[in-house]
DNA sequence: TTTGAAATATGACCTTTGTCATTTTTTGAT
DNA sequence: ATCAAAAAATGACAAAGGTCATATTTCAAA
């Protein structure tokens, strides 16, 4: 774990986040009024059906995001990581987390009160506009996968469920294997598809040679073929 | 069809849509570029895959939004009535459509350019506001129909499906008759399954004395067992 | 009104995927 | 290092839902 920045002036992941527009004055405000703190893995930021009281925004480490559904099973529906703001759809929309955010390993969290991130959106149009464009980019994403959830087999999913964790936290140094640990559990959650089918399938993948398996490290041999498994269009 | 309002000022949704909070002389300017169209039913106002030139705001009518599937199946995602805005996602995320909108009726519709679009976004913090509630809640529905998507059984999400299409386009003076004429095809595609499985479980439903159903028109008899047979929680 | 195409309906069947049971492996706490 | 509990793996089976074939009905254009 990285140690904590003095400032959000300073911050490696100003640049690289919602803030990035921000003017000057307003980071000062937003520096002023953050607390910051640290999750250890497993460790939850907020939990669905309780109210916000302001947003969160990843120094380091990574997060997922996920649905209880109706019986109880886990829908994972984003995964987050350094530079990530989370908690803004339901301040925004003014209605309780419709989600819980736990930390998937030790996670840096600055907390920004409320009224200090509206008032800012408020006042800053460059803020304003890129707040609209992350929540554009999710909503996005959000459909596509809908789409793919109603339409493409598992084998599929579960293809581009591997690409997409190796786009959003890459791979370790050797540049191969996965930068996050994951349960075969967490890993169907994600896919939406029961946790005996992911394993399953993670076996024929290893067995046609596209992945190895070592516990939860997941290595991505075949690229290429894993794309091609994945079938995608866009 | 209505005839349409000389002014944005005078429409009818005006404080039903994204502008209620839109300043005075901003909806002038809107006014001022607006240009008004009528769209036939089936007619496209926009294709998946094109560049965005401005928004779209639903004056009368309804509309379907959908994406097409790698294989060509339409999943539609968004059904859009009166008051709604359309085509902001891909406007604010700097893509090119991702999604097609085509009317499912006549439809009167205002076209506003991106840049009188984008130039009150940003000088009309309340706008601005409400746009990013608008994304919000659409990433919220969308979310949330994802975990049903992965989690729940089709029976349920079909029952869900039409309780949602009443929400949204509400009854005929009958109060019992969905006030829209969808296909079996469409329906499935909004539930996201098979044509067939659609047909035999709107027979079910009709067979248990929850709908009735004459052509297109579908009845909700029994609005409360259909909820029962949604299973919601939230 | 006729007529042909499209939409709806229905049955038979098969594939995919989920569930349950059981074994094996891993992991973390003592 | 040991042990118990959790996670992963695997097989057998069942259920859900999709596909295909084939009626039947509806609807719009001639």
């Amino acid at each position: 774990m990285h140690p904590s920045p003095s400032t959000c002036q300073q911050c490696a992941q100003r640049f690289n986040s919602v803030f990035c527009k921000a003017r000057e004055e307003h980071v000062e405000v937003i520096n002023d009024k953050k607390v910051c703190n640290i999750y250890k893995k497993g460790q939850q930021l907020f939990n669905e059906g309780s109210y916000p009281f302001g947003v969160f925004c990843i120094n380091d480490g990574k997060v997922k995001l996920s649905h209880q559904g109706d019986d109880g099973k886990e829908q994972i529906i984003r995964l987050l990581k350094a530079g990530d703001v989370l908690g803004y759809r339901a301040l925004l929309s003014g209605d309780r987390y419709s989600a819980s955010a736990v930390a998937l390993e030790d996670t840096q969290v600055c907390f920004i009160p409320k009224d200090v991130f509206i008032n800012v959106l408020q006042h800053d149009a460059g803020m304003a506009f890129e707040m609209m464009k992350v929540l554009s980019d999710e909503l996005h994403r959000s459909e596509i996968k809908l789409t793919h959830l109603a339409q493409k087999p598992i084998r599929e999913r579960l293809a581009e469920t591997l690409l997409f964790i190796k786009e959003t936290y890459g791979f370790e140094a050797d540049g191969i294997t996965l930068a996050v640990k994951l349960s075969r559990e967490e890993i169907a959650n994600l896919v939406g598809t029961a946790t005996e089918s992911t394993i399953r399938l993670l076996s024929e993948f290893k067995k046609d040679g596209m992945i190895e398996l070592e516990g939860k490290k997941i290595q991505i041999l075949k690229p290429k073929q894993l794309l091609a498994t994945a079938n995608l269009q866009d």
